[in-house]
Order: structure tokens, then sequence, then C-alpha cells
DNA sequence: CTGTTAGCGCCTTCAA
DNA sequence: TTGAAGGCGCTAACAG
């Protein structure tokens, strides 16, 4: 219709092909009239480009987790990249989406919260895609890793508890074996010991808001009641704050409870060192500064300042 | 290396292909020694099926759509397709969004909360590809579209405060020119009219967070705040549930104050008889509503029950 | 059951 | 600046 080649409507579509503007303008009328529109899946044929990044993850519950999947597909498509989404089965064997994975000839592939074996880094690594593992971390050399310092997050909070006074700081851990659980573990404990205490209670809420809403109902039913909750992250401290709110009435942070009574009363009914009351107070540091980092990152780039400090 | 023609090769990976097993067994051997998969973008080319579907949204902030995203990719995936993400601009042009998803050959296109004019709807119709809109309407015929009776669950959520004896219950608007918004809006007006009452104040929170928190502060600050709050989605829900209750110290629902004071009482010391108090009761239909049926759905088809009361 | 052949729609030489 | 020819990796149709 335009009366050109192949060739040449082939370059009318390519920003940088040299093609008369007389042709091109032809060639996009009759593109126009006939409905054409160039084939983006049959170009990456040729050009081995598919302009496509695999995402996988095991779940979007953690709203940490889909505002990356959001800021992170912003950025791809206004370079002409998409996400490609993949989630991972629960039971935790992905091997059959890897599989998928290479034989969509993505062109990269984030792994959300997902740790991955040497064994299936090496898997992916032989067909030259880059991996990039977000918010964990692996043992071995040779893969890409973004994350923040969860050993200092953890000694952050735990030293922040200790220093306003609690002594029963209890932890409500993630997935016992993720990265991020492991780290943060090890660094709140560390926080406490610098403060010469230990942790009196650990319950595990697998990152999930249910299973932490569990875990805060067994911590905070225990005989000995924590005076304060370290949450493994933003998704499991809300659910904290739900069952310690609206549950047990206490104020997150900050409300005093009589626990014989069970009651909320007002300090001056009650005050704290007039009972064993249990002061609530929460702390969560990683997904906070790591959401605080990305929005940074939004605006232009910076210099790399020390960490945050806690809160 | 396995003996065989290309063909052949090309049937041992298709699981419904005529091959003997003993040929399939080489290829496989020789496949896994030269590390050889089939190429999915190539095999779409010919099948003409990219076994891909485009989702778009303009936000994934509400975790009711990253929800949604999940169970539809995990839905897809499990017979073999994937979600390929695109995100609209926040101008709310994306003609361009659409002309890349025409040229990705995706095989449906699912619009997450975004609505289309039927000149777009012609658009994609005209590739032969599908287009659910999901949970917004349009006023003319032909597409496909999922979502809740938000009249009736407005009107629902109307009656309910004002059979609560609320006098005074305004409305926590989502994006105005939302069909949702629009809907919701209706029917909750339509609601307090059935009950001899009228909607006090109407504030905006765009179906955001932020947004949302600031329409709540305008709300209750004003000289004469209302007695209940009617959100529009659950994100704002949340927003209004915590600017209430930590910045102005009320319970929801149930709290009572005094607005002369601004302060938390507890019912003994200032009992909503005994002064111009405001109870907070703040209701939410829709998202709710949406997610038990989209739980229910996981498990397996059900008949189609009566709509569920509110609450 | 297996091999040969053709072609999916595009891009990229190479010539003109 | 344009056209002709070849080929990307795969599958479908047709023989054998």
């Amino acid at each position: 219709m335009a009366g050109v080649s192949q060739s040449t409507v082939s370059r009318s579509f390519s920003p940088n092909a040299k093609v008369s503007e007389g042709t091109r303008r032809k060639v996009m009328d009759a593109s126009r009239e006939l409905g054409y529109r160039p084939n983006t899946i049959t170009r990456s044929l040729i050009t081995r480009s598919s302009r496509t990044i695999a995402v996988v993850t095991y779940s979007l519950e953690n709203p940490f987790y889909s505002f990356m999947l959001e800021k992170a597909s912003r950025f791809f498509q206004a370079q002409g990249y998409h996400l490609l989404m993949f989630f991972a089965p629960p039971s935790g064997d992905f091997d059959a989406v890897l599989d998928d994975i290479i034989r969509s000839q993505v062109e990269g592939v984030l792994m959300l919260a997902i740790t991955m074996t040497q064994h299936q880094t090496g898997l992916v690594d032989d067909f030259g895609i880059p991996v990039v593992i977000i918010n964990r971390t692996v043992d071995y050399a040779g893969i890409s890793q973004v994350g923040s310092d969860n050993v200092q997050g953890g000694y952050w909070a735990g030293r922040h508890l200790a220093s306003l006074g609690h002594r029963r700081i209890a932890l409500l851990g993630g997935l016992p074996d993720s990265s991020t659980h492991q780290q943060r573990e090890a660094g709140f404990l560390e926080g406490l010991h610098s403060m010469d205490q230990t942790c009196p209670a650990i319950e595990i809420g697998n990152y999930r808001y249910d299973d932490a809403c569990q875990a805060t109902r067994r911590l905070v039913g225990s005989p000995t009641p924590p005076d304060a909750l370290f949450a493994a992250n933003d998704l499991m401290a809300l659910a904290a704050m739900e069952i310690l709110r609206h549950e047990f009435a206490l104020e997150v942070p900050g409300d005093v409870i009589d626990p014989a009574l069970n009651l909320r009363r007002s300090p001056e009914v009650a005050p704290a060192s007039a009972a064993p009351g249990i002061t609530q107070h929460l702390v969560q540091v990683h997904g906070l500064v790591a959401r605080l980092r990305l929005d940074q990152h939004n605006g232009q780039d910076r210099p790399n300042g020390p960490p945050s400090s806690s809160r």
C-alpha cells in the first residue's frame, strides 16, 4: 500500500534507521489504515533481545514487595523493558520455574525475597542471564544482591528498645530459613547483649500477617509477657500492632496495662510503677529504611551517607 | 548428538507429540548435556500463541490489587501463561501503553482498576485480543467486566451506619472519575436518603493512603465533625482508622470524645449522652466482599448466593 | 514413528 | 535511500 519493500517498512518503525521523511510518512499512513503494528516478539527473534525481565517471588502479601515491583516495573518500562511474572510454589522447589524462565528468553531475573542455591544460580548463569537477588543474601560469590544491613538494623532495634528501659524485649521473627530473619535476629540478640540483656521469647511469624497475629497472641498471652517487641518486618509489625491494640486493648507505643485485669487503664489509674504492667513498644527497622532509600532513589543519585539510626 | 532431526527434537519437547520413548530419551540426554532448552518465544511465532497476558494498572499501592495480581498470576501460570506488567502513566493517557501491548502479542489484557474509552477498547479489539476490566465499569457494551455491586455496597453502608443511630455520616471518597467511586457514592447517598438523612461532608481521598489521611484530618478537624465515616475502599479505611486512632486518639469503632477538649475519655467520664460527643464508626464494604469472593473462588465453584449483608 | 520442507514476521547484510 | 535475499529457532504438513 505504501509502495515500498518490507525492509523499508521495518526501517520506518526503527527510530534510528535511515529512511526519508516522505517514505516514512507513507509507511505510517498505510500502517494506520491497515492497522499494522510491528510484532515485538518476532523482532526479538532476530535482534536476540526480548526486552523482558523475569520477576520471581513467593508472595506479594507484603506491600513492600508490590511497592518494589511497581517501582522496578516503571523503571524498566521507561526503557522499553517489561516484567514477566513468575510465582514460586509454596513448597520452595522452583527448579521448574527456573526452567520456564530460561526458555522464555528473558534478559534478566529479579529474585524478590527468594534465595537461590549455587546450583540454581549456575543453571541460569550458563545461559548468560544476569540475576539479582533482592533482599536475601547467599554465601557464595558471583551473584548480585541488593539489600539492607540487617545485622545493623537488628542491632539498633535491640539497643534502642533496651535503652528505653525495656527489660523483656521479645522477637517476632520471620521465615526461619531466610537470610533476613537470621541476620536481623543475630543483630537483635547482639544489640540486647550489648546492653547486658537477653531475649526472653522468640515467636515465628513467617513474615506473614496471619502467622504474626498468632505469634503475637502467644507472646502477649504468656505468663511473663514481653514489655517490648521487635518485629522482623513491616507486615508483621502491622499485625502485631493490630492484635496489641484491638485484642489486648494496648496502645502502641506507650500504653500500660495491668495484666491481672487485662484491661486498659489510663496511666493515672495504673501507673507503670504501681503494678507489674506491660509497656508496649514496637520497632521495625528494615522495611522502613529500605523504603526511604528507594524513595530517595527515585529522585536522583546521592552520595552514600552513613546508615540512618533506628526509628 | 542424538542422531535425530530437528523435528524430532521439537516433538520430544511437546508432551502430546508422538515420539518413541527411546528417541525421546536420547534427545533429552543430549539436551541435558548440551544445555539445550526450547525457545518459548520462537515457538510462539509459529504457534501464534505467546501464552502471555498483559496486566495494566495505575498503581499497586492498594494491597487488594497486588492480592488479585498474585491470584491471577498463579492461576495463569498453572496453565502455562504468564503475566506481562504494564503500568499506566499517572497522567491517565495510556494509548502508548495500549500500542505497546498490541505489539507484544499478548493473548489477553487485564485492566486492573482502569477504565477504557470505547475507542480504546476498539483499538485492542481489532486485533482480536480479549480485554477484561476489573473493578471498573464502562457504559458501552462488548467488553467483559468484573466487579462488585458498588451501588448496593454503598447503600448498605449508608443504611447500616444510619441504623446504628449516627446522624452525621461523612464520605471518604475515592477517585472522583472512577466508576467505583461514583457508584459507591450514589448508593451511599441513597442509603442515607432511605433513612431520611443526608451526607454532611464529602472529602476525596483518591483511593490513596496519604490523600485519605489528609481527607480524614479535614473531616474530623471541621467545626462539625462527623459521627461516622464511610470510606470508599479498604486502603482509605485503614488510613482513616490510623488517623482517627493515633492523631485524634479515638477508637474505631465506638470511642467517644468531647470535641471541645479533643481528648479521649472513657465512657464513664464523658458518656455520649452527656456532651455533644462524636462516636466513630467506619464501614468499608466493597473490598472486603470482593476479597471473600476471591478466596472462595480459590476453592471451587459455588452457587450464586445472594450478596452478603454489610459488615 | 521419523525426516524433509516450508514458512511464521522481522531485521540485517549487501548491492544498487 | 531503497530493495533483494537470507536467516533467527521453531513447528506443521506431508511423505515415507
